[in-house]
DNA sequence: TTCATCCTTCGATGCTAATCGAAGCATTCC
DNA sequence: GGAATGCTTCGATTAGCATCGAAGGATGAA
């Protein structure tokens, strides 16, 4: 009643199914400009631009100006971590919107958390840095072992400017699907870049959807070998 | 559109204020009532008995019957960090409904998170556990160290009873206040009821306020101690 | 049994907020 | 310049839901 942050006025905005549509369209990672979410939310640009609004005001979202356009993206990775959280919690109460098809294994399998790469194999990875001492996990923040610095490095990852950024290199990411962790962070941004660059894999267009080629997958088992 | 959990049922559970003053009332740890709830909440009876119905649907809380009383709890250690991680975001948007006060302050010092010690001190507490490696952050699961069951028993608590709970005994929890994880789990809410009963501390009534005495506040950075 | 307490159900009310049509800016393209 | 596109503002409508009064079970106390 009296102490405390107040949750109601987060939790409500995204409690709104519009919007809540709109928030997971923005968990693929790509900035969306504000008609595509209006299509995404099934709803029409003016209701959309209004709670576009809403969700920039409670600082949800962030907007940047581009032409004509405005693209939207998510404001925080906390902002990430808390939608992650409350898919584990309506999954496991049975509160999903999947049409249950193809997709649902496929994105239980490999998808994007708005930049990084999540779901089983996005754990496999995490699980094989943490088992190989090359990520470690201190009160201090997550990090890079010197092991785990030579690792990147031999995988072509430009190490420097991915410190100069303001971002945590690591960071851990609860998913969903798995209910374990995988690496988040502007490293693992930098891993997922580096597989789609390599031809490993690709997104599937529309949806969240990870497509390991299967020499792709093959690569990604080699490099998790302990 | 069309992929992932629903968010928005959840979300739209916690975005109400009456509810979310229920549930930060139940992040003090104690069963709660009906009745008790709606005088947190703000709300007559019926109103609450409205809202809980909602929220033991949702399977957010959990309801237990004794004499002409109803205990609600929450129902789910991962109810715990979704809240405490609204309540982060809350704070860092500037929505909080503080009356800045005493209150405050002694609350990211030392409050309780449903069970188990958070704010500043339970933050010092997990690190100090991490850094002498009584506690082992692993992809696995977070657990004690052969030194940390030492470090445990030497205080006098019961390990052999904690681990037959069904609930894991270490488990990390994000602090909104500190921004840093503290130590939640069996053994987290051990370690509180350990305080508790050497009288180091004790509950401020009618908020999630920990005060220790100032010989308790001794003893504890002595166990702190590297 | 009778009364009191705790909680729920029902029904009515009222408010908030989501929604969209229409119109208005801003920007880009031709 | 004019037309087209992307987005926002305004206003009116509507639906959903929080709220509470009144009444009804359930449990425990006397």
């Amino acid at each position: 009643m009296k102490e405390g942050p107040d949750i109601a006025r987060v939790a409500a905005l995204l409690g709104d199914p519009a919007r809540a549509n709109m928030l997971t369209a923005l968990m693929g990672g790509r900035a969306l400009t504000a008609s595509e979410l209006a299509t995404e939310a099934g709803v029409t640009a003016q209701t959309a631009s209004s709670h576009l609004a809403k969700l920039q005001d409670g600082q949800i979202v962030l907007a940047r100006k581009q032409g004509r356009h405005r693209y939207f993206t998510l404001s925080d990775p906390d902002i990430v971590e808390v939608l992650e959280a409350l898919m584990g919690i309506a999954q496991r109460t049975g509160h999903n919107r999947l049409r249950t098809g193809p997709k649902d294994p496929a994105l239980r399998r490999a998808r994007v958390c708005y930049d990084h790469l999540a779901g089983e194999m996005g754990v496999v990875l995490f699980d094989s840095l943490l088992a190989r001492k090359y990520v470690i996990v201190a009160p201090e923040g997550t990090g890079l072992s010197n092991a785990g610095v030579a690792f990147v490095r031999d995988l072509g990852i430009d190490l420097e400017s991915l410190r100069q950024s303001r971002r945590p290199l690591c960071r851990e990411c609860l998913d969903w699907s798995a209910r374990r962790s995988h690496l988040a962070g502007a490293l693992g941004a930098a891993l997922l870049d580096h597989f789609y660059a390599q031809g490993w894999a690709r997104r599937e267009k529309g949806s969240r959807v990870v497509l390991f080629s299967p020499a792709g997958e093959k690569r990604f088992n080699d490099i998790c070998q302990i």
